[in-house]
Parts: C-alpha cells; structure tokens; sequence
DNA sequence: GCCTCAGATGTGAGCGCTAACAATGTTGCC
DNA sequence: GGCAACATTGTTAGCGCTCACATCTGAGGC
C-alpha cells in the first residue's frame, strides 16, 4: 500500500519522506503556529521533492469550503461585463478566491434556472451576477439556492446586495451638460428595452429635462448595437429634416453613438457644429473619433471590486442581516470632448 | 447521528427517504442502466422533496475527475480575448465541463508562474492558455505541471498544442487587397512588440510585399490602443507631408485604425482618397465608422471552440500523443467596405 | 424441479484531507 | 524534585461520495 507507482503524491507520502506525520504536513500547509522550524524546513523539502499539491477536493470536503466565487455574466462580449469580469477575478484573486464563469444562455427564466443550477452543481460559495436586465434580475431573486448573492446592476427592491454605477446621475450630468450649453431640449436614443442600466439612464435624462422645464422628446429604443444607433440616427436625421428641433442627442452608450454619428454625416448634419452628440461608457475607441465623443465615464473596475467587497462581507456575515441588502453605488463622470457646443445663436454659460 | 437538523442533505438521507440504498442515489444520478424505472422514479422525488444536490468534492475526491478547465488569460478586456472567452466558457458548458478564469498580472515569468500555480491549486483538468505573447508561451511550454494545455494563438515551436487564427493569411490578403487597387506600396503599423498576432501579420504584409516586388517601408509598432494609432498615424501623415508616398496603410487591428483615421483627418489627409487603411478584427464598431473600415475580420467563436475541442481530445487521450502537438488553424476573411480605394491614377483590376 | 444467468439492489472500503483529541517532550517556578 | 503550563507531535474518526463486490430476486432452459 505504500507504494505510489508514478501516481501524484499525496499528503501521506510527504510526511513519509520528512520523516513525520499526516498531520504535521497539514499543520505545515495551513499555517499552524506550534510547528517546530526545523520541522517545517523538513516538510517543505519533502514537498518540494515531491511536487506534492494538496488536493482541493479532499480539504473542500472536510472543511466544506470550496474557495469558489461563480460569476453568472449576460454578455460578456461587451465592454462593460467584459472589464467588470476581469476586475472581479483580480478582487476575488486578493482574497484568495477562484473564479468560475457560467454565460447566460438568454434571458428566458429557465436560462437563468440552468445557470444558477450550473454554479450550485460546483458548489460556489457566493455568487455575482452580472445580470442588467430586469427579468433576470427577478427571476434571480426568486431562486433560492445561491446564497448570498450580489446583483450588479441589479435595480433596487429586489432584496439583493447590489453594486451599480450611477446611470441615473451620469445620464443627468450628461443631459445637464447640454442644456447649460444652450439647447432647448435632448433627444435620448435609449438602450434596450428592460435592461436597468437603460432605464436608469432615461430617468437621469428625464429629470434634467423636467428640472430646466425642458420639452420631453419621446426616448427611441435601440439595443446598444452600432447598427441600433445607426438606425435610429437616421430616424431623428429625418425628424430634423422635417423640420424638427433637434440640436442635441443623449445616447445611450458610445458604441450606438458612432452609429448615431455616422447617420449623421451621411445626412450632413454636422457635429457639433449642427448636433451635438453625449455617449455613455467612455470606451477606448471615443477618444479618437472624429469628433472625439463627449461621453460619461463608468469605472467598472471599482464595480467590480465593490461587487467582491460586499459579496465577502455577506459570506462573513453568514446570512444574516437579511433585513438590509447592502448597497453599492460606484459614481460616473462626465467627460468633455469635441462632440458638444452651444446651441446656435444660443449663450450658454461661457 | 441519522438527524440532520437544517443540514444540507446528503446522499445518505435521500436513500432513507426514497427507502432504498445511498448507492442505487448515486446510480439514479448518474444514470446508470440496471434501476427499476418505479425505483428511479421514487429516488428522483425524494431528491427532490430534499433539495439535495449531489457534493462535488466528494466526488471529485473518489472519480480524481474536477470536471474543472482552467482558463489563462491575460487582457480579457480586449475584444478578441472576450469573444474567445466566451466562446470557451460555451464550448465546455456543452461538453459537460465548469470553466474557471484565471487572468495573469502582467507578462512576467512569475506572473505566469503564479498563474500556473492558481489553475493547480484548483486541480483543473486542463487548461487554455488566451496568452499571446511570445514570453507568455515560452514561460507556460517550461512550465511542466498543467497538462493538457492548449495555448491560443501560441505560437509554433513550443510543443504545445495550439488553436490560433490565420493572421498571416489574413494580413497577406489585406495587403495584396491593397497592391491589388494599384498601391505601389502598403505601410504597416504593426501591433505590440512580442505578440504573436502581431508578428504574424507583419509576416502576412512582408510576404504579400514581397510576392509583389513592392518596397518594404519599415513597420512602426504600436501597442493596441487607439492611442498608439493616433500617434503613429501622425508620424505617417508627416512623412507623407514631406513627400514620401503614402497610399495605403495595413494596421494591425481596428482599434490602431481608428486612431490612424483620426490622425489622418486632422492632417487633411481623406480615406479613402488620399491614403487607404485597412484594419484587423472586424469589431462591432468599424461598420459604423466614416469612413467603414474594410478590415479582416476573426472568427473568435470559432477559436474558442476548437480550443476546446483540442484540449478534450488531449484530455481523452491521456497524455499520449506528444510526438506532434494537435493545432487547429481557423481563417481570418478580408471585409472590403470603405476606407480602401484604387491608388490616384492607378487603373486597379477592375 | 433445478440450475443458470441477468437484472436489481445492498455492503464495505477507501479517495485525501482536517478537526478533535491524546500523548508526548520541555520549560519554568516554587 | 515535582507539578503545572505549554509546545510539539501523533492517532483516530470521519467529510460524502463511487467503486468493486456480494447478494438476492425472478425468468428461462433443460
């Protein structure tokens, strides 16, 4: 039996060559104080020697920790998920956590149903949802299993921790922005139907036009596609050709805006020059459009870190404090570049 | 010792339940032939009148089987690596597989050797390395824990096995695209020094050059980002404003091109009427862009899954095979759209 | 009727590890 | 010297599952 062929080691082997017990390699690993030091140079020779790892499995069995975070992300294609994804892995990494990623499949209740599934089956310890839209957000909610549970992006009330960025204040800031330079009112080419992130940025939207007394234009739907906001560029290009007042378009993310832009020049509006134009995101690419994009900046890094942050503290919290999900809201900023201007004939406040 | 409180309930406790062994449990859960249909029928509502989920641990611990692949990545914000990764995630979820992400810190022989050790401790059963620079594969083919291990975009010569786009054929074929409109030359603003895409491209350009007996101008290398395109698109613009002729410029992905076409806009220099540009990559964005940038576009999905694919081959084949390293190569398609134009003066081929 | 064979189920051992406890050796202090 | 207190190590018993094997049933063949 003690022969071990050319199998992996296991703890028993170590202790056998450091000439000690199981236990004392164990103690050895997991950092007990009362090893003697010479005793502990002997094991870790042996270990070294050896190759010897611990297997995760067996400890996770006994100690009924996993070490495991599941990230359930939507689409992680985008920019946001994609840099939210990586800052979570970096936050988990820091605190001595894997990552396992499981993709929705959809936005149906039974993709989210797989998913959670999929995430329990490895027996995550706490979970992130990277989940904008509202039905999965709901349909999360609803699912017991998964616990604790932290929803970016989530929306309020429903009794989730959540972590977001400010899309209400950005999208303010941003209409804010357009109305001090003159305008009379801002378009808003939306993002997808019933995803918060989109509706939450409508409301921001909403309220400056509403605060400065500002006509409210109805908000066109585009699903955050370049080819979207392409599209619904030419419509308000045609509006304006009919004689529309259309001087300034809130849109709701960068990539619809260089759809926006191109419909646009097409149209040989210019910008800012005839529109002025405000994305969201603040993606690598706006700096260097011609014109360079006025946009507002999310840091999804700091989302993501938040994300982990508060997903550990529920997980040393141990369930409890049920009563009060915590909450996370990381700022967006915005940033001034070329694609805005006063309004024609207008003042504005410079 | 048969109570177990609010416990989550093991095998052991379906088996009473359903009034039948814990091991006809485990036969019902992995489906094994030889149980009575009115027998699984009883397991499976105990099962679920329980809750119970099956503990992975324990069973990892006796099949030595994680049903865990590791993914190494290094700048999972970038388009390419994002499309790739959640191609991977989808290709191992249909293959019964969990994916877990580990992203490197930096290009460093330690960043990869702590990597390395991260996707150990957590005894994955093999790994995709997303890591294409040179160093990065060099460190990961030394490295003698981790097997199977498929590297993208890796390079040959490491005796890895690996899956990598075609970026010699696709930056061959912008080129002669450009030759082909009556360009006498074709410039290069080339990726990131010691990223194997990069190199491949600039081999793909040199080829096509050479093949067509153009002059070879000396590439400059940019690192990605839009940035770098703005800046060297400027130096390329200048030399062309002190009369060397610049026509036509192969950049080595969309996000440099966009900064090039800023640049080159800024100098008065017209897309495609002065200078031709051709990117790499085909993001969402280059469509919309003005001018639309004919571009090469990568199938990432496609990468993903043959990434996959080899790592489960090699995982099915135990470790043998190493005489000639599976690879898998994927095409990369030239999109013509409106940045390329015939030379000024040149009759093209059509 | 008895034996065979396959189908259906149960039993026992053990995967590699940690936690609890037991058993030493070691020191300090009166 | 003796005894407490502590440091250091070893022993034992599982964690929850699957594997190999043993057992038991009933159908079928002679």
């Amino acid at each position: 039996m003690s022969e071990r062929d050319g199998r992996t080691p296991v703890m028993a082997d170590v202790a056998r060559l450091a000439g000690v017990s199981h236990q004392t390699v164990s103690r050895v690993l997991n950092g007990h104080p009362n090893v003697r030091t010479e005793t502990v140079t002997r094991v870790r020779a042996a270990i070294e020697e050896l190759g010897y790892r611990r297997n995760p499995s067996a400890r996770a069995l006994v100690t009924r920790r996993t070490n495991l975070l599941g990230v359930l992300t939507f689409d992680s294609t985008l920019f946001g998920p994609a840099r939210t994804l990586a800052a979570i892995e970096n936050a988990a990494r820091e605190a001595g956590y894997f990552v396992s990623v499981v993709s929705l499949d959809g936005v149906t209740r039974q993709a989210v149903i797989e998913a959670t599934a999929r995430l329990a089956e490895q027996s995550v310890e706490g979970c992130v949802a990277l989940a904008p839209q509202r039905a999965v957000v709901e349909a999360l909610a609803d699912l017991s299993g998964l616990r604790p549970l932290v929803a970016v992006e989530g929306g309020g009330g429903s009794g989730l921790p959540v972590v977001r960025v400010d899309q209400e204040g950005g999208a303010y800031a941003a209409t804010r922005h357009l109305l001090d330079l003159g305008h009379r009112t801002v378009h808003h080419i939306a993002g997808k139907r019933d995803w918060l992130e989109g509706e939450a940025r409508v409301e921001g939207w909403r309220r400056a036009l509403a605060e400065a007394g500002a006509p409210v234009p109805a908000p066109a739907h585009g699903d955050w596609s370049p080819r979207s906001g392409y599209e619904l560029g030419l419509r308000l290009a045609g509006e304006r050709a009919r004689g529309a007042e259309v001087t300034a378009a809130f849109v709701a993310n960068d990539q619809m805006s260089i759809g926006v832009l191109r419909a646009f020049h097409e149209n040989g509006i210019e910008v800012p020059g005839d529109v002025s134009v405000v994305g969201f995101d603040d993606i690598p690419e706006t700096e260097y459009l011609t014109p360079a994009l006025t946009t507002v900046r999310q840091d999804f890094t700091q989302l993501g870190r938040s994300a982990v942050e508060l997903l550990l503290a529920a997980l040393a919290d141990g369930g409890t404090g049920d009563a009060a999900p915590a909450r996370a809201v990381v700022p967006a900023r915005l940033r001034v570049r070329e694609s805005t201007a006063p309004a024609s004939g207008a003042p504005g406040h410079w």
